[in-house]
RNA sequence: GCCUCAGUAGCUCAGCUUGGUAGAGCAUCUGAUUUGUAAUCAGAUGGCCGGGAGUUCAAAUCUCCUCUGGGGCUCCA
C-alpha cells in the first residue's frame, strides 16, 4: 500500500502500481474535468503509476497549464487526421499557442476544402475516443521509428542529444515524438475549430524548407469555445477598417498605391484634433517646431546608420543629377542636423524638437493592414537632446506624456515594455557592446525608480539604442506597439553632436532620445476606432451635432441652430429633407454623431432644441432630453468639447 | 515577398456547382406626401461582373496570368 496525498490536504491509501487517473476519479469521479495530474510537483499523464508515497493534484481542462494540455494534445489529434488524409506529409513540430495550436506540416499548401475535411475526421476520432498512450524508447529506437522524418530526427539530435531516452505518444496508427503530458482519450478535445492555414518556414528561416502551417483554436467547454468566438465576432464589429469606410474617414485606391491612405474630410477632422491636441501638449513640455524634407541624400542616411541597418525598411533610391537620393523613413537624422546647425551651449538642454513629419517605409505588402501598418505614416515624433543626467527626467516627463494622453483618449488597456538588444544576434544592433549595457542598466533604473510595472522584452530594441515601448492589447487580444521613447547613443558621435559646458569645453556626450508617444496618425486614428467602435467623444466626434427637422416647416429656425453651433466652432450638419423623421435618424445613426437635435413645431416656437444621442453600434436606449433650451446647449456642449470630455453628458436618462 | 481565401451597382449581397451576354435591398435622383422618434408610396438613374488572355457557336460562370483586398507567415518535441 502506499500514501497518496491529495491537494495537501487529505491523505489516502492505495494499492501500489494505481495510476494517477484511477486516484483522481476516486476522488473526484471520472466526469472532473481533469486532464492530467501533479505528481510531486511534476505534470504527469493520467496512466502514470504510483508505486510509492507522492503527493497528487488534478489539473483541470479550463486551467492555464489544462488547456495548454489540450491545445497540445489537439494538435496531435490534427497531425493524426492529416496523415491519414496526406500519407506523404511530414509533421514538425506542433505547439499550443494563445486560445488554441498549430501544427507545420512538410506538405503541399491545403485550402478550405480541406480543413474542413480535416475537422470532420477530428470529430470522427475525438467520438471514436481513441486511447492517447504514452511509450518511453531508447534513442535508436526512436531514430528508427522516425527515421522517415528529417525533422523530428533533427529535433532528437539537437534537442535530446544522442545519450537519453525519451518518449512518444500513440493514438491509433499515429505516433508523435513528444514530450507530454496529454490528455488521457480523444474524447477531452471536443471544443475545438480548425480555424486558417498559413504559409511558414522549417525554424522560421525563409531559406529552410516552406511548411503548411494549420491553425486551430481549443478549449476545455463548449462555452469556453464559444466565448471566443463571439468575442472575433464583437472585435470584427469594432473593425477600424469596416468603421472607417462607414464614417467616411479614409481610402485607399489601388491608383495611388497599396498603404498609401488618403485622408477623407472625416478622417482629417480626427487627425487635426489629435495633432492640434498634441501640439499643445508638446508646447507646454517645452518642445519647439520644425519640418523637414520628405527625402534627403543617401550620404544623410549613411551618416546616421539606416543605410547599412535600416535598408530594407527604405524604400528604393532615386538616381538625380546631383546625386543619389532616400525617402526618409524616419525623421531623426534631419532632426540632428537641426540640433547641429549652430553652436550649442549647455544652457539649452536640454533640447526638444518635434515634427508631424511624413515618413515612407518599404513594408513588405503582405504586411500591409488598414491604417495599423501603412507604407506613409505622420509620426508624432520628437527628438531630445540632453545630458545622461538629463535623460532620467525627460524619459520620466515622457512617460508621464503618455499616461496623459492616454486617459484623455480613454486608453487603459495597455503596458510597458522595455526593449533591450540580443546580445546573442548582434550584427541587427551598433557595436557598441558597454554602451548597450549601461543604458539598458540606466532605462531600467529609471522604470524602477517611477515604480511603473513593466516587462523586458531581449531582441526589441532599435539598432541604436535600448527603447520602452508601450503595448496595446487589441480587441482581438493581440498585442501592438504604440508608442515609444528610444535611447539613442549612437548619433551622437554619427553625427558629432556637442556643446560648450560649464567649463568652457566642447561636450561630445549629447544623448538623444526619440519618442512618439502617440504612435502614427494611421495607427493611433485605428486604434482609437477601434477603442470606441467608432463612437468617439464628441470633441474627437467628425459630426458632433446632426440637425434634423420634424417636417420642411422648420427648414429656417434649422438654419439658425446650424448657423448659432457653426460660430460657437460646433461641428454640425442639418437633414431638412422631406423625409420622415423616423427615416432621418436611421440614416444617421450610421454616421455616429455625438448629438442629434431634433426640431419640430414646439422647439421653433420656444427656441429650444431635443438632444437625442443615437449612434450606430451602441445598444439603442432612445435617450432623449427634449425642450432644452437653445442657448443652454451651446454652451453644455462647449465645455464638453473644451474638456476633452469622454463622456456624453448632456442627456439625462428619465 | 510567400501561403491561402475573396473581388458582381456608391454600400451589403444573390447569381457561378450544371456556360445561353445581370438581379435584390439600401443609398441617389424625380414626383406625390409635410411628417414627433428603427422602413410613406410610385417611378427613374446606376454595372466592360477588378484587369488581361484562353477554351467555346456562346463566359460573371470553365482554365491560365495579373492587380487589389482579407487572414496568416513571432510562439520550437
Amino acid at each position: 500500500m502506499i500514501k497518496v496525498e491529495i491537494n495537501d490536504e487529505d491523505v489516502h491509501e492505495y494499492v501500489s502500481g494505481i495510476t494517477a487517473g484511477e486516484v483522481l476519479d476516486n476522488i473526484y469521479g471520472n466526469r472532473s474535468g481533469a486532464v492530467a495530474a501533479i505528481v510531486n510537483g511534476i505534470q504527469k499523464d493520467m496512466s502514470f503509476t504510483l508505486d510509492e508515497n507522492c503527493k497528487i493534484e488534478a489539473i483541470l481542462g479550463e486551467s492555464d497549464e489544462g488547456l495548454y494540455i489540450l491545445r497540445h494534445s489537439c494538435a496531435h489529434l490534427l497531425a493524426q487526421v492529416v496523415l491519414e488524409m496526406f500519407p506523404d506529409a511530414k509533421p514538425t513540430i506542433g505547439p499550443p499557442i494563445e486560445h488554441g495550436f498549430y501544427y507545420d506540416f512538410h506538405m503541399d499548401p491545403i485550402g478550405d476544402t480541406e480543413l474542413k475535411v480535416l475537422e470532420k475526421r477530428m470529430n470522427k476520432l475525438i467520438r471514436e475516443n481513441i486511447k492517447i498512450v504514452r511509450e518511453e524508447h531508447e534513442n535508436n529506437v526512436l531514430r528508427d521509428m522516425f527515421a522517415d522524418n528529417k525533422f523530428k530526427i533533427e529535433i532528437i539530435d539537437e534537442k535530446i542529444g544522442n545519450e537519453i531516452s525519451s518518449t512518444a505518444y500513440r493514438q491509433g496508427d499515429f505516433v508523435d515524438l513528444c514530450r507530454g503530458p496529454h490528455v488521457p482519450s480523444t474524447s477531452h478535445l471536443r471544443w475545438f475549430k480548425l480555424t486558417s492555414t498559413s504559409q511558414a518556414y522549417w525554424r522560421a528561416d525563409r531559406n529552410r524548407e516552406p511548411l503548411t502551417r494549420i491553425y486551430g483554436m481549443c478549449y476545455a467547454t463548449k462555452e469556453g469555445l464559444k466565448e471566443r468566438q463571439k468575442q472575433i465576432e464583437e472585435a470584427s464589429k469594432r473593425d477600424h477598417k469596416k468603421i472607417g469606410k462607414e464614417l467616411e474617414l479614409y481610402m485607399i485606391d489601388e491608383l495611388i498605391g497599396k498603404g498609401l491612405p488618403v485622408w477623407l474630410p472625416n478622417g482629417q477632422i480626427l487627425k487635426s484634433e489629435i495633432e492640434n491636441y498634441a501640439l499643445k501638449t508638446e508646447e507646454s513640455y517645452g518642445y519647439q517646431r520644425v519640418t523637414t524634407p520628405a527625402l534627403a541624400k543617401q550620404e544623410l542616411f549613411e551618416c546616421s546608420g539606416h543605410l547599412p541597418h535600416y535598408a530594407d525598411g527604405m524604400y528604393p533610391p532615386m538616381e538625380m543629377d546631383d546625386g543619389t537620393y532616400y525617402l526618409k523613413a524616419m525623421n531623426c537624422p534631419m532632426h540632428h542636423l537641426v540640433y547641429r546647425n549652430k553652436k550649442r551651449s549647455y544652457r539649452e538642454l536640454p533640447f526638444r524638437i518635434a515634427e508631424y513629419g511624413t515618413c515612407y517605409r518599404n513594408e513588405m505588402s503582405g504586411a500591409l493592414a488598414g491604417l495599423l501598418r501603412v507604407r506613409m505614416l505622420s509620426m508624432n515624433d520628437a527628438h531630445i537632446y540632453c545630458t545622461l543626467d538629463q535623460v532620467g527626467q525627460e524619459v520620466a516627463n515622457n512617460i508621464k506624456m503618455v499616461q496623459d494622453y492616454y486617459s484623455t483618449f480613454g486608453f487603459e488597456n495597455y503596458h510597458f515594455r522595455l526593449s533591450l538588444w540580443d546580445p546573442e544576434n548582434t550584427e541587427k544592433y551598433i557595436e557598441q557592446p558597454e554602451n548597450w549595457a549601461s543604458t539598458q542598466n540606466h532605462l531600467r533604473q529609471i522604470l524602477d525608480e517611477l515604480q511603473v510595472p513593466y516587462v523586458e522584452a531581449i531582441g526589441e530594441a532599435a539598432f541604436y539604442g535600448p527603447k520602452i515601448d508601450i503595448q496595446f492589447t487589441t480587441a482581438l487580444g493581440r498585442e501592438e506597439s504604440m508608442s515609444t521613447i528610444q535611447l539613442d547613443f549612437a548619433a551622437k558621435e554619427r553625427f558629432e553632436l556637442s556643446y560648450k559646458d560649464e567649463n568652457g569645453d566642447e561636450n561630445g556626450e549629447v544623448f538623444v532620445i526619440h519618442r512618439a508617444p502617440l504612435s502614427t496618425h494611421e495607427r493611433f486614428v485605428a486604434f482609437l476606432t477601434e477603442h470606441w467602435a467608432g463612437n468617439f467623444p464628441t470633441w474627437l466626434s467628425p459630426v458632433q451635432v446632426q440637425v434634423i427637422t420634424i417636417s420642411e416647416k422648420q427648414k429656417e429656425y434649422a438654419s439658425e441652430v446650424a448657423s448659432m453651433l457653426k460660430e460657437a466652432g460646433i461641428r454640425v450638419s442639418v437633414d431638412d429633407s422631406d423625409a420622415t423623421i423616423g427615416k432621418k435618424i436611421r440614416m444617421h445613426r450610421k454616421m455616429r454623431p455625438a448629438y442629434m437635435l431634433i426640431l419640430g413645431e414646439d422647439e421653433a416656437t420656444e427656441r429650444t432644441v431635443s438632444i437625442r444621442i443615437d449612434r450606430k453600434g451602441e445598444s439603442r436606449s432612445g435617450d432623449q432630453s427634449n425642450g432644452v433650451p437653445l442657448t443652454k446647449f451651446i454652451t453644455d456642449i462647449s465645455i464638453e468639447i473644451n474638456t476633452k470630455s469622454r463622456k456624453l453628458s448632456l442627456v439625462s436618462k428619465e
